[in-house]
DNA sequence: TCACTGTGCTACAATTAATGTAGCAACACG
DNA sequence: CGTGTTGCTACATTAATTGTAGCACAGTGA
């Protein structure tokens, strides 16, 4: 079953056959952990250790994979002493998240009644 | 490994042992098809299939996997003429990945540079 | 120099999740 | 009655994720 992704050299993104940009995002987003990891570097880079264990111990296998994924993606970079940071392009991403934790506070309170 | 999620019965959401809302939003959004699920209905209600269908044909099974869960999440709900549309709640978190769209075509400039 | 520590990263078997195909019961039409 | 569509499920195959262990490299201090 061959998939591409006209934008990406490897790891085709799921869903981008239509080459509607906002699906390959849509994708790229909806892989475990991902999400979370550009949560997870709003406020800083961190190692990728640190990321581990602020993922609730992801597996390195995952971990890795997708790191490599977001670099390819231009989302996140590896800044030698620092570990993995935002790049601005990711920044702009996770801005547009930034609303989420307010909702998530909302979403939570609807779900417990 | 027990998982537990105290805010929700079934279906541990990934992530929330921590207790903070926004790692429970973040895993269920982190599933695949979950995104593009909610991406999908942000015109309007859509029955299984046609849903199913604007989701590259995803297979019936998590379909209804991911449906169910996004039920049990509050965030969309089953009209019986219609399919499935959005809550109100599912309608403000949309309305968070709107300007997704827009970002994604810039994402897709970047990248194709 | 030599251990010691932390980094990014990988191997690999075991488990879990997703896919693809087929099909069901229920309901609405003709 | 047949025909079509709905929401939904079974099940075997395939792909993704996990958990554990460990590597090579770079720095740090003794």
């Amino acid at each position: 079953m061959p998939k591409q992704a006209p934008a990406m050299k490897k790891r085709a993104v799921r869903g981008s056959r239509t080459g509607r940009p906002v699906m390959a995002l849509l994708d790229l987003l909806g892989r475990r952990w991902t999400l979370r990891i550009l949560w997870e570097l709003r406020e800083g880079p961190l190692t990728s250790r640190a990321l581990r264990t602020a993922c609730d111990e992801a597996s390195p296998t995952v971990m890795q994979t997708r790191l490599t994924e977001l670099r390819e993606a231009g989302l996140i970079e590896l800044l030698p002493g620092d570990g993995y940071g935002l790049t601005r392009l990711g920044q702009e991403l996770n801005e547009t998240f930034l609303p989420l934790h307010r909702f998530a506070e909302r979403w939570s309170k609807h779900m417990t009644d």
